[in-house]
DNA sequence: GATGAATGAGAGTTCATTCAT
DNA sequence: TATGAATGAACTCTCATTCAT
């Protein structure tokens, strides 16, 4: 029984994104040559142009797949009912977990900030909302009026430190591993980390 | 009075580093050709291979160059003399600055760590201890000890902490920008994250 | 009716190799670059390296081509039947025709002694078996044992020696024919050498 | 005790020529680098064309070293007095000696014959007249006038004969200790190799 | 006599992409 | 859909040589 001509293009459609994707992610845009993608995918190098048009805009492909893995953690996040301290919690575990296992996501994230944006602006990446920065508004709103949380807080703000506290352990990986003597690869020093943001926060948005 | 011959070499040796410093940084290290440094320098090409061996020396060199300056904040923070929250609000704005005027620091950082800490490796800049962490350790350990701060704080965690939550305004400004939809290019916009992080911090800690 | 693309591609790989072994051959392996031959062979510089790899490589495949050729005749004479004077006869004019009319050869095998023969190995030459030496062996051996021979005789240095006679009047055609004043490019000249080679071993071999 | 200036300067010379004349017989002239020499002489690479011209020259006057040590055995052997065995084993001995401890000659000589003599013409060695010959000629005339020798041995080509039967062991060292498996840089070996040559060429004379 | 800086041409090699089938 | 051949521009790097001191 054979496989269907559709089919068979898919695959190979499938094949060649997957292992750009993580090569873009290991070497960058610029160091990642087609020669190396087709390779590895044992795929005729005519494909790429014929699926994706050129390299930059499977370039861009990848970056669509990764990202929309993270609008998935989102979504889900964004549904959350419970309190500000549990949903803070929620967000630094999903994100953070997500940071861990999604490499690809981090480092093309990175790639991308190195190249002022300009892969994701193509990609058709620029308009997603943010459904998770709504929840949190209206949380820390909540906290506010009641006079639990300080009145200065702030969302936007406040979303960029969970970023930042989240993805430092991943983004900086090798540097931070060897100015500060710690294996930010082990599983024990990540759980550690988390937890450690899971508290500073926890105790530093109170009023 | 002309110039020396030394001195002229000299200055043709540091022109092309800040240049290629400046274009690494933006670009990346593939994305940098030999040429685009020499062109911009007005200078012969081969003066790049008599002057730094090759390209991946003469990167190696612009990373020395961004991390000597670093280097300076650091000491300077290691010799500060007040209490630990004084300490923090010290460090988050003292490096939150250097990163804010240092944009070449926060790409080739970003760009080194894509590239798994080899040129680092390669520039001999692996050795560098940590002076700032010696000094938090020692404030962190007698607020413990002092019962003012929570006991399961940990001096890495928390410098780890503390450059993320700086170093994503300025390592993921593009695609922040974009998701949240707030300049974080505007001094005004920094200086509520600055703001917004040292409170953070200093509430987050206490016991 | 059209030439196939994969006859196509083969006339240009033996073109490409054609013109290099001349190449080579004439000015060496680092006074030949691959502009040079890809120009007379009319063919984009890329082709060099997506048939051979890199140059060394398409060096190697000439040694290949020429060595291929010897290996004929060296077959051929292993099939000789007749005594050992007539099969001395036969090395001698046979490999003093290949010589002269192989210049390839001839240059490309100085070379690789000069260059310590890196490029024989390389090219994976360095396992071939030499059939006429078993012949010969024999051939002594019996000649020996019925009294006919020097009892010293040594196929291996008797071999040397053919090779020697042999190849000195195209290895060193230059320098011989200035300090001698005389012409060695002339087949009279030739002729009378390979003559003289004849006598002296036919005469010099025996008991 | 200061040593003179011209002597400095002639030691320097010296050095760039006996470094220039290992490399160039070593690598060849093309592979030969400029930058090579003078590195491994520790010697400003102005020098070179202070002294020699060019590095075309500097050649040419390696050329002129190597051909001038062997001139002297060539006069040497033209003033030998015995008949013509022991003068054959003579000028057999004393230039497969010659070239045995002197593969600088061997090589350089090789190049020059790949690079069809120009070296040679340019460093204004082609007038070389050849004492050995009319040594070797007045010998030979003498033997066939008194029916010892075949009237058929001609001089040149006898010479040729010699140069070619102890020239090979050297000038073809890599390939034949390859393909005859007969390490022909052992000592042992070349006694033997030469004790063969003079039997050959003793029996194969006469008449 | 000696030095380090500087040069421009050209080396080998690799790139993303297109053509012909 | 899929393929191998082909392309030209650009890449990093090296060369022999000269300049200024």
């Amino acid at each position: 029984m054979e496989e269907t001509k559709e089919k068979k293009g898919k695959r190979t459609k499938e094949k060649l994104l997957s292992i750009a994707t993580r090569l873009f992610a290991e070497r960058g845009f610029s160091a990642t040559t087609v020669d190396a993608i087709v390779n590895e995918a044992q795929i005729n190098k005519r494909m790429v142009y014929h699926y994706f048009g050129n390299k930059e805009k499977l370039y861009q492909a990848s970056l669509r797949l990764v990202y929309g893995r993270l609008g998935d953690i989102e979504l889900e996040l964004s549904e959350h009912e419970d309190g500000l301290e549990a949903l803070l919690a929620a967000i630094i575990k999903e994100y953070f977990h997500f940071l861990q296992v999604n490499a690809d996501f981090v480092k093309l994230l990175l790639w991308e900030n190195l190249n002022q944006g300009r892969g994701i602006e193509g990609a058709g990446l620029t308009q997603v909302k943010n459904p998770i920065l709504t929840k949190l508004n209206d949380a820390i709103q909540r906290g506010i009026d009641e006079g639990k949380l300080r009145p200065d807080l702030d969302a936007k703000h406040l979303l960029i430190n969970l970023i930042g506290l989240c993805l430092i352990y991943f983004s900086n990986r090798y540097t931070l591993s060897q100015s500060l003597s710690l294996d930010l690869a082990s599983p024990r020093t990540l759980d550690q980390g988390v937890n450690h943001i899971v508290k500073l926060v926890q105790e530093g948005i109170h009023a």
